[in-house]
Formats: structure tokens, sequence, C-alpha cells
DNA sequence: GCCGCACTGTCGAGTACGCGACACTCAAGC
DNA sequence: GCTTGAGTGTCGCGTACTCGACAGTGCGGC
């Protein structure tokens, strides 16, 4: 398989002039977090902040009655907790590493420090705020208007893009989750896509065998937040 | 019927210091503004910024075949476009006037200016942000998992909120769009929801009649939002 | 007064998905 | 080897909502 783009490191720290980065870079820490690990829940204190160089962050919107679905992904092309930057935040969504995550984590305090001394990390927080909005307005609109098939197929291809191989670990109920649908309703979905040849699944694993086909199912809503991203991050 | 809260001017301008608001006062002017009113679509400059008192305007998600569907709304507590405040920006919604419309208006250059000045706004500002965010993401979650009667009371509440009486100028044709719903399917919710004595409504019009009841049967997403705005910025 | 249109009411068929139950199977651990 | 449990397959029923069609009805304009 041909991936689309190469995964760079990530592309926010690759954007920043060398005299800004020189800023962050001292208090940088290499991390890497196995599948499943919490970052944060809603109401915590943002503390920290990750750069993805290699790996997925889903953001969920948790419910009372403890379903949780996703209203966003952060990969390379983004980071987690970016608003803590400007001043303390709580996070107000739950984030849970997605695929084994590799990325570079900075305390909030000492990016806020570099955020007041440096104009061009200013701007691109501020648009990755935006580039994060678009996405989560985009989602609203998708889980109300597209089926299951069409988010199921967009949720690979953003997956795939942000991680560097064309096996995916996942679980049917993990996805299931993420969907915001039954189980039983992931399985016919998956089984169905399987059957066209389109992806190859085994026990929590799941092989992408033809993303263009796999573009052709989803919803224009892929195509929609991946131009955010290049507009207003230019990734 | 009691309101929950009595209207004010819009809230993010009561907030700023006498000092800061000099700033914005000379540039701000009153607009009335008819309800259907276009404001703004994805793409379009952001060349105003709407400060509404009373009424609402609506963000909807636009798609490619011309779907729209809300992914929130702004209200007394919130402004329009005001991330325009920090950078010249694209809207990424589609914004139109949902009730008549009385707002302070300021061009976006006048307000930058005026950003640049005060910390208290650019604090605003970046609050307000975030309160927008986290009201996208719960809709995000609203709309894969609660039914339309639940969505159909969020929507009349918070709606509810942000205007001065209990009557609300909306058909069910309009409503099944905001909530990305058929028309029928409103009809027969908005039936109900009469013979339950909850709201009445005639051609074009909703009256609220029992706000409690409303409640009960909106989904948790109401208060949820609401308390972001009140975390965030305090009203 | 009448016309035309926007808005609402209703009906029926079709479907996507929820929800619960249970059986099967692979993988890891002992 | 056997056990255990997590992950998957499948079935069936129920329901919320879609989709299209058409018939009423109040309101504004002429």
């Amino acid at each position: 398989m041909q991936r689309p783009v190469p995964l760079a490191q990530n592309s926010l720290l690759d954007a920043l002039p060398t005299g800004d980065h020189a800023f962050l870079a001292p208090h940088l820490i290499q991390v890497e977090l196995e599948r499943g690990r919490l970052l944060y829940d809603p109401g915590d204190a943002i503390d920290h902040v990750y750069f993805p160089h290699d790996g997925v962050i889903s953001l969920m919107t948790l419910m009372e009655n403890g379903a949780a679905i996703e209203s966003s992904t952060i990969g390379p092309e983004g980071a987690l907790g970016l608003m803590a930057a400007v001043a303390p935040r709580q996070s107000l969504s739950r984030a849970i590493v997605q695929t084994p995550l590799r990325a570079a984590r900075i305390g909030a305090e000492r990016l806020h420090e570099a955020w007041e001394r440096s104009p061009a990390l200013r701007d691109l927080v501020d648009r990755h705020g935006e580039a994060l909005y678009g996405h989560a307005i985009q989602s609203v609109a998708c889980n109300a208007l597209h089926s299951v098939e069409a988010r199921f197929c967009r949720w690979l291809l953003t997956c795939h893009d942000r991680i560097s191989t064309d096996t995916i670990a996942l679980t049917q109920e993990f996805l299931a989750d993420m969907l915001g649908v039954q189980r039983t309703t992931v399985t016919a979905v998956a089984r169905s896509l399987q059957d066209k040849g389109l992806i190859r699944y085994r026990r929590g694993v799941v092989d992408i065998m033809d993303r263009a086909g796999l573009q052709a199912l989803a919803c224009e809503c892929y195509g929609v937040i991946r131009n955010h991203y290049h507009r207003l991050l230019g990734t």
C-alpha cells in the first residue's frame, strides 16, 4: 500500500521557526504510551501537552451514563491540550491513547512561558484551536446525517493517515464505542467491508487493503476535515 | 412563565472593565436583523463581529448536498465571529439569524485593534472560544446518542433562554433542518409535546408553556452546555 | 372575496439500527 | 493439556426515524 503522505515528526513543532523551537526544546520529553492509556478526563487540569509523532489520541465526550463518543482525534498534525498554552485550562473531553503512541510532552507552564515569548507559537496555537473546532462541527453533522458504514470508513482512513503501518490494532467493541453504535452493527459493517475486499480483519486487528475503496464509501467529512488542517496549519 | 435569568445586554461586553470597553464603544453599532438573515457562509471572510443583546444566531455546518445542521448557537452570552479578533479568519459555518435579533456590531479590524490593547478582551476571546468548542463537542455526542424528542426540548430551552418572550417564531420545517431530521418527525414530536401540555403551537409559532416539563424531557446536554458558558464566561 | 402559498397533518411502506441473548473461537496463562 | 476470558458471529424482534405522497388550513396579497 502506498501511503498518501509520508509521516514526519510532529507538524506543529516542525512549523515553528528554529529560534522559537529553541524555547520548547529543552523541556520536551519523548514518551511512548500504550494503547488505552487514559490521559485526561473531563474536568482534569491540563498539566501536560502532547505532540504526537506517530499514533493517535481520541478525544471523547463523556455522558452522565458513562457513554463516551469520539468528537475528534489528535495525531502528528496536532497536539493534545494545546489551549493550555494560553492559560490554565481544564479538559473538556476524555483523552485516551488509541494506537501505540510516540509523542513529545511538555509541561503546561513551560509551554505557557514559550507562548509568551513566541508570536509564531501564539499563531500556531490559535490556528490549531480553529482546526480542532472545525473538526468538531463536522463531526456534529456527520453523526446526525451519515450512515455507520460511511463513518466507519472515515474513521479508518483518519486513523490510517496518522500511523505508519497498514495494520491497526482495534477491537470491534472499541470502535463501536468511538462511533457510538452497537457492537453488532460494527460487526455487520466490518463483514460487509471485508467481503468487498477493502479491509481484512481478525481478532483485534484490521488491515487496510484498499484505501481508494474506503474513500469511495467514506463520507465527505474525511476530506473536509483534512482540508481544515491543511488550510489552517499548512500540513 | 417566569424566566430563569433576566436578560441583560451582551454578557461579553458587560464583562469587560470600563476602560477596555471604551476601546470598543466608539465602533459598536446597534443593528436589528430579521429572522432568516444570512450573515456568513463557510469560507466567507469574517469582516464583522456581532454581540447579540436579544435573539439567537444559529451556526450550521453545511454539507456538499446542501444539507445544513446546527452545530451551536450564539446568544447574548456570546458573540459571532469573535475569533476574528485575533487574526483575519474565514467562517467555518453558515451563520443565520434564528430569531429577530438586536445586536451590537463591530468591524473585525477595529476589534482586532482593541484586542491588541486589552488583556481582558484577549482573555474573554479565549474563553469564549473554549466555551464554543465545548458546545460543539457536546452536540457531537447529542446527535449520536439522543432521541429527536430530547434534542427538540433542548433546542427549545436554549432558544428560550436567549430571548425575552415565551413565544418563539419558528416553523417545523426550519426546526427539522436544525435538528437534521425529517419534518414529519418534528410534527410528530411537536404533537406529543403539545398533548403533554409542555408547548402550544400554531402556524409558525411555538409557545413555551412548561419549562420544567421540557427540562425533564431534554437531554443532559442542555445543562452541560450552560455550565460551560457559566464556568468559562461567568454568566 | 378569492387566490395562492406556506405551513401543518397524516398515512404507509421501508430501513437502519438498538437491544438482548447465546453460541463459537482464538489466545494467553497455568 | 486444560481453563478462562476476551473478541466475534448470528439471530430475532422492536422501534425510531426516513422517504414520498397528498390532503387540509390558515394567512397575506390582490
